[in-house]
RNA sequence: GGGUCAGUAGCUCAGUUGGAUAGAGCAACGGCCUUCUAAGCCGUGGGUCGGGGGUUCGAAUCCCUCCUGGCUCACCA
């Protein structure tokens, strides 16, 4: 039962106005004494031309409902306040968490429907730092909570492969290579190469000239250069698979820029065909001027090579063919968001339709920034996410060293990952971001291991009492106290964040719930004993635990987060 | 200068389809271990919601304007 479309088909049975606009009126209170739900009277007050304190007493002296179901109606300021009976609600909400159980939340929404996201996209022979993290995290939640509501999801791993710099790469590899071990820590060697290299060019105009040069033999596919291009390929996947092993995460495809090399001639044929491609300064470009964006889209360069937007333009062709998707998501950097305004603004140009070009989207996030002070790869001043996670590792493995568990290697990798995860997605993506481990290692607080601990604690108590109640034995009425209908609140809730969460890309919506899940579950912990003599009580107790702990581990694993045996 | 995101408690942040007394966490201060795990719980103090106008019965939320900060403004990605 719907507690909202009740309560205004009652209301509506006593004014005459329809039932849909009296829901659209009808708000959750933000301070619980004030209800579970109210109607402000105030918008009828000028069309009924009476004031809100009399049209809220006259609903209240007509209107008819189920005493079991509305336990007490209160006229304050204006607004009409309705309390839900406790045992009604709690009712409600269990028989619907029974109905799916630990696939409670999963929805068909999704259904018929395909997703891509595209994330994480490290630039490839350089280190995996710091500015990687969100992408990768935001994506790899957002991958999985379209996935739990049930669409089909691509998750693509848009890796930086393609350009001048490669050559760059290969200029030094020819010139040095045989002084490094690349068996180990290939990535910070490859990046020694790149700045020597770059120091080479800065010197000598020639040796970017050859650069060029070898860029341009690439693209033709020599065999050489090809070889050795594999090969920095595959050693950084090789050593960003370790930073992935260790977040849990899996792409369904790695393709790299370099992939469209070949399909880049398409988007200016279909360009020039729609007449859209006009030259300016010896470039060819596209001028979007009618669509607001004062900037044009270059499309070639001038010495006749091509630009990021005309590879991002590829991959959408690429990918509407290739998976039909009804959304493609694009997590990337706010910085870059001139750019994806202008590739969707093309996009338009290429002669797709509509489902694909409205689909695009840019899921943007602020910049991350240590407590110390702006991160500079120029100062050598940016962190590596391997190092942090190892960090945040070490000092979780620190805090739980004293304690009586097993496998403490494990929790504190579980923990300390969990803590970088949670940290990353626990605000707003498009704020900058402050990053302090430290922070997102306490224990307690709004962090990850604090969430992480009170899943434990609900497994912990279900173990010990060792069965689980069935739904047609509880007793309803044992369910009363404050804490107990807030969490049964809660958990009714937790589909509706999920979909809120889904159509705003936002994770940390869902982050925040947990906080508040968690939060009231530990209430309801101290203040009731859950194992108790009053077997009707315990077994009412018990349920919402578990029911609790669904919830926790539905909702971490959608952020990417495991949940430990033991804490 | 144009575009864009932001400015809320000492710090880090929630809260913006306009609603009732603006909320958390950390830090500070004061309590609580014979209790299903104290990695915890309870309590206290702390605010011109960047400034100023406007719309409204009602504004942190909408409109205008100004101030401050981030990112960005064609041949890098």
């Amino acid at each position: 039962m719907d507690f909202k479309t009740y309560i205004a088909e009652a209301i509506s049975n006593v004014t005459n106005i329809d039932k849909e606009e009296i829901k659209t009126y009808i708000e959750i209170p933000k301070i619980e004494a004030n209800g579970d739900f109210a109607f402000p009277c105030f918008r009828l007050a000028k069309e009924l031309k009476q004031s809100p304190i009399n049209i809220a007493n006259n609903i209240k002296d007509n209107i008819i409902v189920d005493n079991n179901i509305i336990s007490k109606i209160d006229v304050v300021n204006g607004f009409l306040n309705f309390y839900i009976a406790k045992s009604c609600l709690a009712k409600e909400t269990i028989m619907k968490f029974d109905s799916q159980k630990e696939e409670y939340g999963k929805s068909e929404i999704g259904e018929g429907k395909t997703v891509i996201v595209e994330y994480s996209s490290p630039n490839i022979a350089k280190p995996f730092h710091i500015g990687h993290l969100k992408t990768t995290i935001i994506g790899n939640s957002l991958y999985k909570l379209y996935k739990f509501l049930g669409f089909k999801t691509i998750g693509i791993n848009h890796l930086g492969d393609y350009g001048t710099q490669f050559a760059k790469l290969i200029e030094g590899y020819k010139r040095w290579g045989e002084e490094y071990d690349f068996s180990t820590d290939a990535i910070d060697k490859l990046a020694d190469i790149y700045k020597r290299i770059n120091a080479l060019c800065e010197e000598d105009e020639n040796v970017l000239e050859e650069c060029r040069a070898t860029f341009k033999k690439l693209e033709d596919g020599d065999k050489y250069c090809t070889e050795l291009w594999n090969k920095f390929k595959d050693l950084s996947i090789e050593e960003f698979n370790k930073i992935y092993d260790l977040l849990g995460i899996k792409f369904d495809s790695i393709k790299g820029e370099a992939f469209y090399s070949d399909k880049m001639q398409e988007v200016i044929d279909l360009l020039e065909k729609s007449g859209k491609l006009i030259e300016s300064q010896g470039a060819k470009v596209v001028d979007l001027e009618n669509q607001g964006i004062n900037t044009p889209c270059i499309i070639q360069k001038a010495n006749g090579s091509s630009i990021y937007a005309t590879r991002d333009l590829a991959a959408i062709l690429y990918r509407a063919r290739t998976y039909d998707f009804d959304k493609c998501l694009y997590v990337v950097g706010e910085e870059q968001s001139l750019h994806f305004k202008q590739v969707f603004a093309v996009a338009k140009y290429l002669g797709l339709d509509e489902k694909y070009t409205n689909g695009l989207e840019h899921v943007s996030y602020g910049m991350i920034r240590l407590p110390e002070g702006k991160m500079s790869s120029r100062k050598g001043n940016f962190v590596k996410v391997k190092d942090l996670i190892d960090e945040a590792i070490s000092k979780s493995k620190e805090i739980i060293k004293d304690r009586d568990i097993e496998n403490k290697d494990l929790i504190a990798k579980q923990v300390g990952v969990g803590a970088v995860i949670f940290e990353d997605l626990a605000e707003s993506r498009t704020k900058n971001q402050v990053f302090d481990l430290k922070e997102a290692l306490n224990f307690n607080g709004e962090t990850g291991p604090y969430i992480q601990y009170m899943t434990v604690r609900t497994k912990s108590v279900l173990e010990k009492a060792g069965y689980l109640p069935k739904v047609e034995e509880l007793n309803f009425e044992k369910i009363t106290d404050d804490s107990s209908i807030k969490l049964l609140k809660l958990i009714d809730n937790f589909n509706s964040i999920l979909l809120d969460a889904m159509q705003k890309n936002e994770p940390s919506i869902i982050s925040r719930y947990l906080i508040d899940v968690s939060e009231t579950f530990s209430t309801f912990y101290n203040n009731n004993k859950i194992l108790c003599d009053d077997k009707e009580a315990q077994d009412a107790r018990l349920y919402i635990t578990y029911m609790t702990k669904v919830i926790l581990t539905n909702g971490l694993g959608i952020l990417g987060i495991e949940v430990p045996e033991k804490m």
